[in-house]
DNA sequence: CTCTGGGCTGTAAGCGCTTCCACTGCCCGT
DNA sequence: ACGGGCAGTGGAAGCGCTTACAGCCCAGAG
């Protein structure tokens, strides 16, 4: 952008960049009149402050980042959507990178962090040693989807009542041959496994150990194959993608959800409520959690002290047909 | 971030910072002892060099923008993510806008322009008037699901002749009263209404008049509640959201899709394998659609001259059951 | 033994802006 | 009539870095 700089402003209206300056951000008094001639330059030249002089006289960026492992769909996309609505309220920029190639990650994020004012990270997404030297470093961070690491702040939503009510409602449908689709290590779906496993066992059922795969439909579907050969009555996954790979496995296999197994979600993705059959799943709200990750950044960026404390949101079981046929079904509010 | 600055890193190395730049760039000669001592000092230091000095000396921001509309969903999801994948390889940050509040918009966009070394734009998010005067300030720009404006290159998936495709698919299932969904004043969609139109004329066919909608799946529902009324064949939608949507329309006046109408969409979102019926759609290559804005305002920022191009990517047409049922229906690939 | 040419370093001039400080008038109180 | 105070303004010092440009020293050439 080969823009006009503050002196030929000052310069095309006869005062100093000093008084440009007041003049634009209203710091100071400055005369109606050299106001007047201060404006006319400015529109003339089409002047537009360089952020890279401003940020770096004011010291701050009025930007800050965010940092989400390489998984697409839409879970990533409506948080990043929310975050972004509250930061721009705030007046500040956003900066996403996306942690794919593990190589450089180090460096890319360092790199980032010294464009932002504060970062957001989600989940795992970066080893605990970097998320330290950064908190260290005094960068005002929030996690995502997990416990807060010391030196940040943290939202999430919340997993382990939900895992319950939902486990309860599958025993209640009658399903005792539990399996689980999707890995345990992340910090939020190993929360559900855990209350899962304990309500089964205070049922008299076993646990399963979970199927490890990615949380992508092709994960799901890979797992489902896998899976369903044990002839499970339900089959629990870490989210809503892996639920309906799940579903593409047992149509394959010649099964039918939910006559023969029922396949529960996590998220209430758009594809969760249109599949066929309409997926039950675990409503987190996605938007707000990007929301409130905004705004306790904003918080720490203004001067507040880490607490190392973690929000949680609450989420909603959302009953579909994926679980087994009800005798009632309300239709949704589209 | 309370980061060390090159001084301390030269103080502490002994040396000056010019030389400390040197050593970490590896432009010019430093004599191995010396970069020894500097790397040592960079390491207890933890420095690493803020991007406002390096882009104010440099005069680059290594980084580009990309602004969007409000709207939601997966598709910009989607494409944000094929861009951001290839800015990275590039070596270059992104920052997002969503361009939802009209009032500040010229602003913050002015402002965002000063922060990157080029941009990438969505649709018709910005005025005209704002696209030239950026474009003319001589900052690159790639406009993505559109044509070129003067002064940019573009790409944009192919739009017509798909149209004509899905529409003579139709004719062909012996759909003859055709209602379309979603309005027609965006670029691309009006592309396609445009070739639906001229295709239905060649086959005697009336062609409607598009009902405007969000294109989300509340916009679908609303809009096919009113389409369904006139009893059409077949309900054309601007996107899988609203195609979506419609079909639940359907649902709730108790028509069967495709039995007693044909609903089709485009995008070919998640959603739109899973639904019910699965939804036939045109697949657009939304990640290529990022990868190639991004590759694209990479050589303009490396200097080449605009050229006013628009690059159209093909599309697929996907054939599934909410058209019509077919004799044969190979399973997808999951 | 002097001269020359590199190799290696430091000095300092920006890059575009904000803001502290100093300075000039001018109005007002006394 | 005179000093104080303040509105209005310009000068200049950074903010953290890159990079000419210049200087130094030493080896090899003549």
């Amino acid at each position: 952008m080969s823009d006009s700089t503050i002196y030929e402003v000052a310069r095309l209206a006869g005062v100093s960049i000093a008084t440009v300056s007041r003049a634009l951000r209203g710091t100071g008094p400055v005369s109606a009149a050299t106001r007047e001639k201060v404006l006319r330059a400015v529109e003339e030249l089409r002047f537009t402050p360089s952020r890279l002089g401003v940020s770096l006289a004011e010291g701050r960026h009025a930007a800050n980042g965010i940092v989400f492992p390489d998984l697409s769909g839409p879970y990533f996309g409506e948080v990043l959507l929310g975050y972004e609505e509250v930061a721009a309220e705030l007046g500040r920029s956003v900066l996403i990178l996306s942690a794919r190639d593990r190589a450089g990650v180090p460096e890319t994020v360092k790199d980032l962090a010294t464009r932002v004012d504060g970062l957001v990270v989600f989940g795992q997404t970066l080893p605990d040693a970097l998320l330290t030297e950064l908190a260290g470093s005094g960068l005002p961070m929030v996690m995502l989807a997990r416990e807060a690491h010391p030196g940040t702040e943290a939202v999430r939503s919340e997993n382990a009542d939900s895992a319950e009510a939902l486990a309860v409602h599958l025993i209640a449908h009658g399903h005792r041959a539990f399996a689980l689709a999707g890995g345990h290590d992340e910090g939020d779906v190993s929360q559900r496994w855990t209350a899962v496993a304990r309500t089964l066992g205070r049922h008299g059922i076993a646990a399963p150990r979970p199927v490890e795969c990615p949380y992508t439909v092709e994960g799901g579907y890979e797992a489902g194959l896998e899976l369903l050969g044990s002839g499970p009555d339900v089959v629990m996954c870490a989210d809503d993608q892996v639920a309906l790979g799940v579903i593409l496995a047992a149509e394959e296999l010649g099964l039918s959800v939910p006559g023969d197994v029922a396949v529960t979600g996590w998220d209430d993705i758009m594809a969760a409520r249109h599949s066929r059959p309409a997926l039950t799943t675990v409503r987190q709200p996605l938007r707000e959690l990007g929301a409130a990750a905004a705004r306790l950044l904003d918080e720490l960026i203004a001067g507040a002290e880490p607490t190392d404390t973690t929000r949680v949101l609450a989420t909603d079981l959302v009953i579909r047909a994926s679980c087994g046929v009800h005798p009632v079904h309300p239709p949704e509010e589209p």
